[in-house]
DNA sequence: TATGAATGAGACTTCATTCAT
DNA sequence: TATGAATGAAGTCTCATTCAT
């Protein structure tokens, strides 16, 4: 009668914590954090106010928690990236891009940007748990990248090699007018395979040693 | 009785009016749309609560009023980028780069593009607003910089030349990047010069006709 | 049409904050800490509940405020018989007795004693501040009483000259009694005038210099 | 198929019940009767909180049993206190309030008794049950001691043999203070044996028979 | 015009209690 | 019997907005 019972159960609460997470992403995007309620949370997921906080502390953790899974993915496949050394670096810088554009305009993750930015402005505390959960872990992978890529003569030791905003910059910018572009009910209208590959040829033009 | 002092007040009104609408941009700046409360406005304009409803209908009147009253700042600034046709192309793009660093990252403006972001899906008309107004020229203006650089054979025909995000977007994510420091009262931690310098040299890599 | 205006103003609100008072008092001694509802407070008082926080920041600060309001007018009738030279010390402690008498059992302060006692053991702070704020005072005031009798040779060195509990324990004990018959609404059984004069009778017993 | 077990199962259930009770009497004394979450009892007492309800019907039930269970324990030490008629009065009286203060500073008894106080008008039941069980038959057990001393001439008939407050009320007092410093964590300011040999000689010095 | 005072709707969070297993 | 999971009712506090003066 009691089977084996344990594990199921903790994957269930684990698959239960996954889906109040994914609802929340859900509101958190159209609705910011503001405007995230804890009620339409728990509606959009089927169990009653309360049970939410089972699950998280409060709604600061649900926020965080949404953020610290998203930004692990990425982290995770940059850094995979990073290693692999059968490629050589414009090819790894190349699928690089290829992640964060994937992450920061074909996923929600983009629409979060402008929370995200929204949210900081009124929980400092949130900032920084932004900052160092989520930004640095990303920022460091990819001058890490750089860096590496400098050292073995791939790249020239140009300043935008240390500076993420050149580097990347402009997929947030893309992010925020997708997210913008979005609340309008406009069709996206940017080519993103082809501005990935003006991004990427910008930056070998800067980074490729001769010429 | 009160009938001499009517032009008077007038003005009066129109100052007020103003001095509410700056308040209220210091607090939007700070603290976002969510966090803008109205005792906030009311107390750094010096007025009573009730005295801005005496001049706005409501908060969202108040916040439409700021990005409007906004958005005229904005176009002035453009219309003196245009008057620099003396200059040849990587000064005047130098140039460019100055004014739209001072807007993002000295000025309200970079401030409040998250947050039209962010409260666009509860305010599309604003965000449309601020699109036409705000971003609009904006963007015209560059492009029609890079394609008559391009047409004059003084940058090379790159795909970077017309996407605005490619190349400013770095901007913005250092908007971002410094509201959030600002959030948690860190000192700002980007050398702007520097990134600038780097940001026109990466750019003019790219668009110079010969290398 | 503006009259003299402000000082009658000032004077409406500190007569509304001293309502409130009032009618959290009510509340307190009938339901205790945990069971007063700023919604019963509200109502009983005839404003809403928000109307609350314009005069007392929260819940804390309204047993608090309570408690000093209370505390503040006991301590200073304790002072000013203290520093009352032309009566003898034993009419002196006579005086006190009957002031702590009339505060405890005549008064609804009585029966905010096991009210406190409660509190204390859920919010420390408020406990501290019951320690702070209100028995100390007193206590100190009740102590100078007594050393001073001591130095003046009126009363004999004995230990219980240092000893609050030692000297009016009783009435505390006897409000916490009188606090417990009021809840079963059985009549008050003291007779107060008596005990007062065996507790004096008492007390003059062991601090009378001679037999 | 269980047939066997029962008794066993009975004298488990006894024992879990009993258990139970002495978690929720810990957490009683601790946190008083708004503050006793069941979540607290539950872990305090190594069960899940659903199954207190298995032995409890609810939160009053538990109270009421853990308060039950407490006036046996007073009713033992109160018969211990009447034994001891081989010694004097004065003795005797020491001896009495050494098995007070004991019972008061020392045992949770001391600490119930305000929060009685507090939740009596909640459960008024409650209330006259300890009333009956718990104070009744102290207060005849010290006032038949007294009686007995007068009758004998070993005390003087003065009123204070008449009135439990004035007796040992010091002890409910200092019982006060003792718990309000537990709830801050200070270490218990009180020399307990000095106040107890205070009292004692109080006492004794208005009813002893010469002076 | 201007304001101090007031409020209702609503948000987060807690907890005694129940239910499916 | 025992429990992990779930919940509804309730409580504190906030804030845009209104009203009497």
């Amino acid at each position: 009668m009691a089977r084996v019972g344990k594990p199921i159960d903790h994957a269930l609460r684990l698959r239960r914590e996954a889906d109040i997470r994914a609802c929340a992403l859900d509101v958190l995007t159209t609705q910011g954090y503001g405007g995230m309620r804890m009620d339409d949370v728990a509606r959009l997921a089927g169990v009653s106010k309360a049970a939410i906080y089972l699950y998280f502390e409060n709604k600061e953790a649900l926020y965080k928690a949404v953020l610290r899974d998203l930004s692990g993915a990425i982290t995770g496949q940059l850094e995979a990236l990073r290693v692999q050394e059968d490629l050589d670096y414009p090819a790894r810088l190349g699928k690089t891009l290829d992640v964060l554009y994937a992450a920061m305009l074909e996923s929600p993750v983009g629409c979060l940007m402008p929370v995200v930015s929204e949210t900081a402005r009124q929980h400092p505390a949130l900032a920084r748990f932004f900052l160092e959960a989520v930004r640095g872990p990303l920022d460091r992978e990819l001058l890490a990248l750089m860096a590496a890529g400098v050292k073995d003569g791939a790249f020239v030791d140009h300043p935008i090699t240390r500076s993420v905003p050149l580097l990347v910059g402009p997929i947030l910018a893309m992010a925020f007018q997708q997210s913008l572009a979005a609340s309008l009910n406009a069709p996206p209208s940017l080519d993103i395979e082809a501005i990935k590959r003006a991004h990427l040829s910008h930056l070998l033009g800067t980074l490729s040693p001769r010429g």
